[in-house]
DNA sequence: AAATAATCGAACTAATAGTACAATTATAAT
DNA sequence: ATTATAATTGTACTATTAGTTCGATTATTT
């Protein structure tokens, strides 16, 4: 079945309308693109679009779970060419920076207003893949911290799970917060973004490190 | 003009519609609440509404204000009912946390999707309100912070405002955190997410202690 | 009682997600 | 080459909802 001539005929399909609909994402925003826009730039008709897609939501969702892996081969990738622990870990904040950067439209989605229940899932089978590749992410961060702890690098008191995840979430915290407020902070504080996220990003390395 | 027998009209229609916006928007959804249906419950025919406030949009806005506004003061109450430091960190720290639960649907918006220039608040005179508790609030954390740096309670080599936003940020990213992942903490980790906070929240203390 | 202001109601526009389905076109099988 | 099958299209449709319009009605003030 897969790799049939048909197969592929209907992932180039779905390549195409997703192509173009992250275009359109990035250029209008979510909301303001419209089925028929995706339609008319993508050269299918609304009705085939249907065929491939079950809803805008779907749709929005593939581009989420493409994105996710991106992210996971990007961290992987920089943690594996990093020296040391220090390294490492700023590598790793980023690789989150970047793809913030890169994708400030579906940062928030990745971090995970995803639901984990079993009736999502069937009615929409991309919501396991994200799920899925949330995880993978995780074990990612939780392998480097553990490595961490062997290598004495940092305090040999944390419970490794609950950290991983606190230390995310902080360091997602402190990036979403810088994107959003770039404005304010250059302005009001005359504190750039890059020197927020450095100053931010030592912060919560203090709070891990021996 | 003000305290005037129609400006108090006035406020007490506004009142009346935001409370059952603010009902129905708990109800059913801030998405899944319509015009129509917030007239209805509110006993005013839609064009009344419309006369009161610009568009739904304004309505949420207004309620974000509010919560913003209660907020502050919870923080305010919670500063000055502390005995020390690390108390007050704590304090802080449930009081955003109590918020989050209360008014799950605001948290994000109150930690700032709001626009800072210019043309929209002219457009919508409720969001450099908005801004403005916005800037009380933080003012409020600086204070904390600056005194703890004073008393000599944390570390002296931080500068403040950077640090305050910083902690801010990590906070609520990982009260945020806490919220969307609850079934995932609890299931897959065993983990709750009261303890999740608490170990989230200490490290964060961690980073910034003497 | 007349003038003014607030409210109502009901019909309207415009936008858009998603559907239905018959007509057309391309692909595959015989 | 012809037929059967599958994919695609176009068009018109439903349903929902934010926001508007405006004349009629009701309440308040003078």
């Amino acid at each position: 079945m897969k790799g049939s001539k048909k197969e592929n005929l209907i992932q180039f399909n779905k390549q195409n309308i997703l192509l173009t609909a992250r275009k359109l994402f990035v250029e209008k925003g979510v909301y303001q693109t419209t089925m028929d826009d995706i339609a008319r730039e993508a050269n299918y008709s609304k009705s085939t679009i249907y065929v491939y897609f079950k809803s805008k939501d779907e749709i929005y969702n593939h581009i989420v779970y493409e994105n996710m892996n991106q992210l996971k081969q990007g961290l992987e990738e920089g943690i594996q060419s990093s020296s040391n622990f220090e390294d490492c870990y700023y590598t790793i904040c980023n690789t989150l920076v970047s793809f913030q950067e890169k994708y400030p439209l579906y940062f928030e989605s990745i971090l995970g207003e995803i639901s984990i229940d079993q009736e999502s899932f069937e009615k929409m089978p991309i919501l396991r893949d994200i799920y899925m590749e949330g995880e993978e992410i995780n074990k990612i961060i939780e392998n480097f911290l553990q490595n961490a702890i062997d290598n004495n690098y940092i305090r040999q008191d944390i419970e490794v799970m609950p950290t991983v995840l606190a230390l995310w979430a902080s360091i997602c915290g402190i990036i979403s917060f810088a994107s959003k407020k770039e404005v304010y902070l250059q302005a009001d504080l005359k504190c750039n973004k890059q020197k927020f996220l450095e100053n931010g990003f030592g912060l919560i390395l203090q709070s891990i490190i021996r």
